[in-house]
DNA sequence: AAATCGTATCGAAGCGCTTCGACAACCTAT
DNA sequence: ATAGGTTGTCGAAGCGCTTCGATACGATTT
């Protein structure tokens, strides 16, 4: 393995001055650089990053925290992750994958030993264990996600209150008047997730502004328990003209079962749908939907924390604007005989 | 931050003794060790990551590079590299996440900077461009996927070629003469990827073996794409009872068009996933499928990876054995009129 | 001509840990 | 009682890097 010291001697010049041409932390001559960058490359120097991080107390390390459970919208998670990694090494950074099984220690264990400069943590719960310790070390943060008390933290996710509001706002404008939205499974809302009770709130808060009526009924995923659920949402509401759907696990069930009962989208029956783009244009109906912008929250999250390492940033709250795209399964509202 | 010295000082012990506690590396009174513990856990002290792999040349990480390409199984790459960082933790290795994007840069870097002690590549194509420097670095890996040349390399995977030809048994003994392969897109064919060309060569090796008829046509996924497939190979082959999919985000198109056309399942076609079990469980139909066991490969590749750290270990490509779960979308073929 | 300054380089200290050899202190076998 | 083994602990060297003065030297100003 090669060391500074043979690329200093190879050079002809000291250990420190291949350090500042690595570094640009002072001048270095012209010469002088060209000489230890021709060193640097003919011995094929790689900076050993143990020493790096010992000397220089920055490991060039982002830990994220993913979530260990793989029930839900694992493909956003996954193109989360994937644009945090990206958007690290354009930083200079590479990503340490936490799972979220360690709990707060991992917190503990990642500040306590100096292994990454800071950490991004997904999946917040709105009262999540982790962020005492949060508040409480210098560990510079940043979550994707909301929890309920943000003071001190910095966080960044899509706005969901304005996404409901959104969907309601756009059925409501073709002249649904009934609007059923199919939610995550039971067990999301009794964690109190974040988002989910978010979209609820902006879905609630809109149709009693708009004067239309809204029925909320979370559903697991899958097509027997869709079954279930769409039979009682009809049941209960026979007009429902209307659905928002927030389960990717649960559009394609929910579409082959209104298929089936001779319901035409969007002629019958309007879907909106929130998920990632890839599912909405897969789907057997080219869904109009709010996308969670995944790359975009990862790419912020990396630039806030970065921001946080060189001083700059502060506290604060990013909600990105939800966006609705218009596709195929939207139309107005029958007109009722 | 805590440092080891004062570890040693509150405990009343030289900083070398602290070090022998927390390794084990010598033995220690119990007298001793105990001060020790107690004063790591009063003065809750953590280990510098940094100074520890300068001095020992071993950094506890091990580098997982995932494909960059988010348009095929992210699900289970997801649930692999959970696998992988939940796996290493029980070996006190955390993991860094590398994306394909840096492709052959990234194992220099790596090993060069001894960031990593070692490193599980996933998504390896037939000729990987990566191979060679895997070779010549002495820099242990495990590849999860299998390339064309194994020599001198340690891999895990699925046994792909007994899936296929797992399927077609299954199929060929519940009397279907006539099977349809419906595969990944032809993108996936082209670049090339092993495990579908080993997919394919199983299933058409039993295939010829039984005496039955096969037809591979590869398939983008969603609904259209699935559309013009399926026509044409309805069309080809008329007497098709069998259907062997490939490809995740096909499924659930499939099934809707044969409930369209009014093909019921099993009665009139059979239909065989390669999938998640996730996939499986949750279509429209319960699916008959075979696993890709995420899981077990994950966890496979760390304890190769942890065996080579520790000098025992060699190279050898494992390949886990495919099983079958029978669900409700197989039965026998239709009789012919 | 001396004083001042900026630029380019070097030497040395030190980051926090592991590990090796040394050395007491004690226990056994002669 | 003495040689030889254990066992438990310590001190010091060193891992490869960063970074802080210090220094040397030419360019500028007084």
């Amino acid at each position: 393995m090669v060391t500074l010291a043979e690329v200093a001697q190879h050079a002809g010049v000291s250990a420190s001055t291949v350090s500042y041409v690595l570094s640009g932390k002072r001048s270095i001559s012209a010469n002088t650089r060209q000489r230890v960058e021709r060193s640097i490359r003919e011995l094929g120097y790689h900076p050993n990053a143990g020493a790096r991080a010992l000397a220089s107390s920055r490991s060039n390390i982002i830990a994220l925290m993913i979530p260990l459970r793989t029930d839900m919208y694992v493909p956003v998670m996954m193109e989360i992750a994937i644009a945090v990694a990206t958007a690290a090494r354009t930083h200079g950074h590479d990503v340490l994958l936490l799972t979220g099984e360690e709990g707060p220690d991992a917190v503990r264990r990642v500040a306590g030993s100096g292994l990454a400069d800071g950490m991004i943590l997904m999946d917040v719960e709105l009262d999540d264990e982790r962020m005492p310790l949060l508040r409480a070390t210098d560990q510079p943060s940043v979550l994707i996600g909301l929890p309920a008390d943000t003071t001190g933290l910095t966080c960044v996710d899509l706005d969901f209150r304005a996404t409901g509001a959104l969907c309601v706002e756009h059925l409501a404008k073709q002249g649904h008047q009934d609007i059923a939205v199919i939610g995550e499974a039971p067990a999301v809302y009794e964690r109190h997730t974040g988002f989910a009770e978010r979209t609820l709130d902006g879905l609630r808060t809109r149709s009693r502004e708009l004067g239309v009526r809204l029925l909320h009924r979370p559903c697991e995923g899958g097509y027997d328990a869709m079954a279930v659920t769409l039979a009682r949402i009809l049941d209960e509401r026979p007009d429902t003209s209307g659905i928002i759907v927030q389960n990717e696990s649960a559009v394609e069930p929910l579409l082959a079962l209104l298929r089936q009962q001779g319901r035409a989208v969007p002629e019958d029956v309007s879907v909106v749908a929130i998920c990632p783009d890839q599912v909405a244009t897969q789907a057997s109906v080219r869904l109009t939907s709010v996308a969670i912008p995944a790359q975009e929250m990862g790419r912020h999250a990396v630039e806030q924390l970065v921001a946080k390492f060189e001083g700059r940033g502060s506290d604060e709250v990013v909600l990105l604007a939800p966006e609705l795209t218009v596709r195929g399964s939207t139309g107005p509202a029958p007109t009722r005989p």
